[in-house]
RNA sequence: GGCCUGGUGGCAGAGUGGUCAUGCAGCGGCCUGCAAAGCCGCGUACGCCGGUUCGAUUCCGACCUAGGCCUCCA
């Protein structure tokens, strides 16, 4: 089944074909680890994980690789005022969103590439542009030169002369177009440096990535990835070092962006400062709620994030997970689980996750109807392919069981059983009223009552 | 001001030139000791105004409106 996406690039949806089949590279822009990542920005790792699955199983080798940025001003101001070394920071927050992405069902990217390992190919790839006259050094700094590439402005559809009447660029003495934009900076003693030939500096933002994917998967790469408020001016000037520094390669040949998170319809942004942590997210509600919440809307299109989501993306996989529960435990299959034709075809058509999710629904209808194996085991399939539906039915029903006494509830479930048995329905519901107080709400079937956790 | 996206039923959110999205919530019924779950059924959705068309939510134009980028930002 061919996969089409959409390149920003071109502004159309187009059939994906790698420049080599036997090597698929994927680049999305990582985090710069200066504090907590918010729940914005896990929709890129989140479907762009989606995305490395699908790749998966239509070609034999995906690199996918997701930066690490560890030098960086915010870092720089992060360490001063806590009065520790630029390390102790990065060090913090990479381990902490490892376990924010692992907490969303995130696969690891094959490949984790840190800046701060890159500075020699930093520095080499700005002698190459010094060479080539794509840049220059100045009072330190080295620019790049955005007269030397006529086709600034290309992803995102903007003309130099526009960007200067905006007047919002920088206007430094030492540039000589003030759109010119910095790809080396001076160092002062007490800030992060490293030696280069134009003195102690560090890397500007964008250089690293164009740095990083020449290294790790090579001078033209097939998909790039990140936020659409990455569009500009981060990743046109990717596209300008990097064609510049390759002899006019092509640098990337897909180029996606998702779109943002909103926030009672606002941007969720740092500088905004409306934002929800990951990390105090993944304690107060259920996981996989938030992953298919973010995977609930298109990826180009903006998604409001609201207590209400949140709520039905938990309502939803209840459903799911008691037709799980409900069917017989199935062996996998030596070959893996069935992917479910439907549910492929709709990642196949940009990463339609919202159709996908319709078609996950229809499979769970017909597994609860058909009770057979074989259709718990498209569920599960189709569940796979987003990252969902993966954990034990009765874990997710019964999450924050330590919260709830499980011991103390079986208890008031054999002593409610005893009071059906002998018709005193009173006592019955009196119990019932009592697990509810408790957050449990409870089922009588044919096996005996079923119990799990109200929501939440 | 420039460049882009959107406006779909109570909420979320796909999609299509001419029967059905889907989920959550709601209502009625069945089932149940009563519930829950499940099952059956229900609600005249496509911002506004024109145009093209036999027919437009879907194509075109204007308008209104929301948001994003143009500065750090996923």
């Amino acid at each position: 089944m061919p996969i089409s996406l959409y390149n920003s690039l071109t502004r159309r949806t187009e059939p994906f074909a790698p420049l080599d089949p036997q090597r698929v590279t994927m680049y999305l822009c990582g985090p710069t680890v200066y504090n907590y990542v918010h729940i914005g920005n896990a929709r890129g790792p989140v479907v762009f994980d989606v995305l490395a699955r699908l790749l998966r199983r239509h070609y034999p080798n995906v690199v996918y690789a997701r930066n690490i940025t560890d030098v960086e001003d915010k870092i720089n101001a992060a360490a001063q005022r806590e009065g520790v070394s630029i390390g102790t920071i990065t060090d913090r927050y990479t381990h902490a969103y490892h376990e924010d992405m692992a907490g969303l069902g995130i696969v690891p990217p094959d490949l984790e590439p840190h800046a701060t390992a890159h500075i020699g190919e930093i520095i080499a790839m700005n002698e190459t542009l010094i060479a080539n006259g794509h840049a220059y050094a100045a009072e330190g700094h080295v620019l790049f030169n955005v007269d030397s590439y006529p086709a600034y402005g290309a992803l995102s559809g903007r003309d130099t002369e526009e960007l200067i009447a905006g007047a919002r660029v920088e206007i430094a003495p030492y540039k000589k177009n003030p759109a010119d934009f910095v790809l080396w900076k001076p160092s002062t003693p007490d800030l992060a440096g490293w030696d280069s030939p134009w003195g102690r500096g560090r890397p500007g933002w964008h250089i690293e990535c164009s740095a990083m994917c020449a290294a790790q998967l090579g001078e033209t790469i097939d998909i790039h990835a990140g936020g659409v408020d990455l569009l500009f001016p981060h990743h046109e000037n990717e596209i300008a070092q990097s064609t510049s520094a390759h002899g006019g390669k092509t640098f990337a040949r897909w180029w996606m962006h998702n779109g943002m998170l909103t926030f009672d319809g606002r941007k969720m942004s740092k500088s905004l400062g409306n934002v929800l942590l990951v990390h105090e997210l993944l304690k107060l509600h259920p996981p996989e709620a938030l992953r298919l919440l973010l995977l609930r809307g298109h990826y180009r299109q903006p998604l409001d994030w609201s207590e209400n989501a949140i709520q039905q993306a938990t309502s939803t996989l209840d459903g799911w997970y008691r037709v799980l529960r409900d069917l017989a435990p199935i062996d996998i299959p030596s070959g893996g689980l069935p992917v479910p034709e439907r549910i492929e075809a709709a990642l196949c058509d940009d990463l339609n996750t919202p159709q996908a999710l319709a078609e996950l629904s229809q499979l769970a209808d017909k597994a609860r109807h058909s009770g057979s194996s074989e259709a718990k085991a498209v569920l599960l399939g189709g569940g796979a392919l987003l990252g969902l539906l993966q954990q034990d039915p009765d874990a997710w029903l019964k999450r924050g069981e330590n919260a709830v006494d499980a011991a103390h509830v079986d208890d008031l479930l054999e002593q409610r059983r005893v009071a059906r048995g002998a018709r005193d329905f009173a006592r019955a519901d009196a119990i019932r009223d009592e697990l509810t107080a408790m957050g449990i709400v409870i089922e009588d079937g044919a096996q005996g009552t079923r119990w799990s956790v109200l929501k939440g």
